[in-house]
DNA sequence: ACAAATATGCTCAATATGAGTATATTTGTG
DNA sequence: CACAAATATACTCATATTGAGCATATTTGT
């Protein structure tokens, strides 16, 4: 039996989800592990014996004893691992469910981890760890709807879940789940809401369809000592078209993340803390169109983000390559005292291009 | 010297902000606590030899081993204390700041509380606490705007703010902070934006014009062997008219929370959880109001609800007192698969009743 | 000179929003 | 009972915002 921890106390981490948009791809820094051998041992528990996926999000324990503050530890840390500096930096959420890591049953300290975000402008990338840049999409290819709404959801998704939640037994939980389904991917004519990335991969991990959710009830058997659950081979395929599978619960995490800049990107003008100091408007819109993962009307992004006052023409132009050079911008500062709500919306629901 | 904490743990604590309207009063459950005994050790600190508020959060230590997930054990405790049901949950913000308890200088296990918001309908109030009901706006004078601007934002606040900013010796700290200033409480022209409830009480407290700032710098010369900072008797009088003094950063957080849960007010539907089942039009609307801290224009808001398909009539009325009888409605639940964005958004800037 | 590519400007209908006015249905009072 | 006071509900109207598209401008490359 593992060890009583009845003084309540627990390790504190910290997981920072550092987004970057190049070549209209919006990237997040991870760490390629080697395989079987945690950073820290407060990541690896015991049983070992089950495959885990190399990625995870950089991850940095927080020692009280040194920062004031988790936000000055998070700095600290990522700059050592990075050499990144940090433009906008918000907390996102403190994950302490005990599932977080399936081996850490009862007993042993409970790793309670507190997550950023942090928009970065550029990409150097030096320093002591082993962090490098990849598309956020790799992980949620359902969540990018900018070449048009992705085959996988129509093609997997949708028809799986909805065949998943019709088999639930108990009709309270049945109706309550058909209904989150229709909430969170839209139900034929109702929209898609971009915002609802958590709901909807919490939805595909407990339909099972993705790789955690494999793996997740694999550990779960073999602590309780039960055979090893027959995962159809059907649903590992299916996985396969679901993005790349993360360690632990960072996905969910990096989830809960891209909703949470999305939601954001509408009513705060935190887009200009990914790009240079001055930019052309189309720049502006390719990035929010890569986090936001739609198509917007350019002549109405453009209404929206000049006359709305959040940009300023310097009476500088590009230097480009084809077509009429556009004009260099800078972010109004001042916007922030003059509108409550100074976002470069997404659309409620419209994607055209 | 105090004891090292090289291992990195720390305590775990619940914070959780209860609010429920009633009266067209925004109300939070605080725990009336006797003067220097707090709850739990890990609040208490050594140095006591100052006042402090008895007014406290409530409360309640996370033990990681009889609970699965964070919103279990809040759950449990809030029921054993005030025999409350929750309804809407949400997690607030991780407070981990090493000045939150001043007391608590380098050393002892740091205290890392997670706050919670909970909504919740009724009022009964049984179980082992002492917790009661307060108005929100005993603590945020300045934040309700029902009847008209508040006196104490033109007459205090703001005057003195300013002059507060203008002498600061820095040129940059003293431009960011007038920045700061302007965007929080705006500047002639500009607009009071409702949801900034953090930056303003951040800003007051920077100054040094609430309790919390008074009491903080005192404890902090007393730790450093100082002799007690001369605070001008003026200050303490100005403190007296900008809200009840809370224990340690309470007060920080409930800002934090009155903030989220406005904004959030204005995108989804979470006003339902503090109200019956059915309920008139002008119900919801003062609940709105009291959250919001703001009047606004009776029949647009039932244009908003009603064609925006949040509520549908009954076809039942209420029992009321004077006037034509209101019908009572109910909230459309298919809302939220409908429309993306459905609150009963509180306005930009526009008040009028 | 002209096609291809891009930027920028402008129009127009559909909705949404702010601010009223008007009407309906109650209770309480003389 | 008539009528004032109080409240609910319905409608109007000007203005602002949004979605969608067409038209024009300024480049590069052939």
């Amino acid at each position: 039996m593992p060890i009583k921890n009845a003084d309540q106390s627990a390790v504190i981490g910290l997981n920072a989800i550092i987004v970057a948009v190049t070549d209209e791809v919006p990237r997040i820094l991870i760490v390629q592990r080697a395989a079987h051998s945690l950073a820290t041992p407060a990541q690896r528990g015991e049983a070992d014996s089950y495959e885990d996926s190399p990625v995870t999000l950089p991850f940095g324990p927080f020692d009280p004893s040194q920062h004031r503050t988790l936000e000055l530890g998070l700095h600290k840390w990522v700059e050592q691992q990075t050499g990144l500096g940090l433009g906008y930096v918000e907390q996102l959420y403190t994950f302490a469910d005990r599932h977080r890591d399936p081996r850490e049953q009862a007993g042993g300290p409970r790793l309670v981890s507190v997550g950023y975000i942090a928009l970065v402008r550029q990409v150097p990338l030096s320093g002591a760890g082993e962090a490098e840049w990849q598309n956020c999409y790799d992980f949620f290819p359902w969540e990018d709807w900018r070449e048009g709404r992705p085959k996988v959801v129509d093609e997997i998704i949708r028809p799986k879940l909805q065949l998943w939640a019709k088999n639930i037994d108990e009709k309270n939980e049945r109706e309550s789940t058909q209904e989150r389904l229709s909430i969170a991917f839209g139900t034929g004519t109702a929209s898609w809401d971009f915002d609802r990335v958590l709901e909807r991969y919490e939805l595909l991990y407990e339909a099972g369809m993705i790789g955690e959710a494999i793996r997740d009830a694999k550990i779960r058997a073999a602590i309780s000592g039960l055979s090893e659950p027959q995962v159809a081979s059907e649903a590992i395929e299916t996985a396969k078209f679901l993005g790349t599978t993360m360690a632990l619960d960072n996905r969910r995490v990096l989830a809960t993340a891209i909703g949470r800049v999305r939601g954001k990107l509408k009513y705060r003008p935190v887009v200009f803390d990914l790009l240079p100091s001055t930019f052309t408007l189309l720049n502006l819109q390719l990035v929010v169109e890569a986090l936001g993962g739609v198509r917007l009307h350019k002549q109405n992004f453009r209404r929206l983000v000049v006359n709305g006052g959040l940009v300023e023409p310097t009476g500088q132009r590009d230097i480009q390559s084809r077509g009429r050079p556009a004009e260099l911008f800078r972010f109004r500062r001042e916007v922030l005292s003059e509108r409550p709500v100074s976002g470069v919306g997404l659309p409620s629901l419209r994607t055209i291009g």
